[in-house]
DNA sequence: CATCTATCGTGGAGAAGTTCAATCGTTGAG
DNA sequence: CTCAACGATTGAACTTCTCCACGATAGATG
């Protein structure tokens, strides 16, 4: 009958919607730590990679790079992360997690998985992972290794 | 090694990044004719849903109702739709779009798609069938009819 | 009927996030 | 040495988000 779909079969409405369910509930897991999910997402990637360029950070979160000094500021002032100058070049600024960003990370990231897997819930695990797969793919379209 | 998988593994943070990729794009090929992405939705589920509550509208594209307002405002400033109250219940505004409306959310959803394409090119059918699945059921948690 | 409560649209305030241009120090090429 | 390019930083303008409060309407309760 209708030759179009409805908005509500529109991937790119789905992602957006979805996110904003997601980044919500995560909102709410992260509150009571001080953090956002923005915050959450930076002391992540700098635990991961440690010494991290903030120009690559930017470019993993997807922000631009003067988001990437104000969250990086905050997460300093508190202590969870430490900026180093790089040796090799010194126009990069290596940003390391401190003790004490290793362990609110590790906390953070516990409550996050815990409200995050209720909307996952049901979704047996092969699911999840083409759904990663394909998430990836949307989000990092060049493959940047 | 590690016993928790990296932050580009975390479907959460994938959402998100996925969601600003294809927004971004959808904005681009908005943009020539006014619109943004979120105005966009609004005025797809319009069209869609002759004579839609505020409310309605709201908790389907996952936004505050007084955002809804001003977005309602821009459109119907614009001629593209209109406000009557309902008269079974008048606390209700239900929204239709015009003809002018139904032409330009018709242009607009063939751009949007042109570039939505880009992203999900080379997915066969079958998987984005299931990816839109899988977002429907993250988005929409109530499965709300 | 009178009252009380809940809902809808609307407006406003403050926080948070986005986008863009400009600046400063650093680097590498010519 | 000179110059173009790059990373971090700042600031400004703008948009979006999150609440809260208000007036109008509806529905339930006494």
């Amino acid at each position: 009958m209708s030759p179009h779909p409805p908005l509500t079969d529109d991937l790119g409405f789905l992602l957006s919607r979805a996110s904003g369910v997601v980044a919500r509930s995560a909102s709410k897991a992260l509150a009571p730590l001080g953090l956002r999910v923005r915050s959450y997402s930076v002391l992540a990637l700098v635990v991961e990679h440690r010494g991290i360029a903030q120009r690559r950070l930017a470019a993993l979160v997807g922000l631009d790079p003067s988001q990437i000094v104000a969250l990086v500021d905050e997460l300093q002032d508190r202590g969870l992360v430490v900026r180093a100058a790089d040796p090799q070049d010194r126009r990069n600024k290596l940003v390391t997690a401190t003790e004490d960003g290793v362990r609110l990370h590790g906390e953070a990231r516990d409550r996050v998985a815990e409200r995050s897997d209720r909307h996952f819930a049901g979704f047996p695990a092969e699911r999840t992972r083409e759904l990663r797969e394909a998430l990836q793919h949307i989000a990092f379209p060049a493959e940047e290794g």
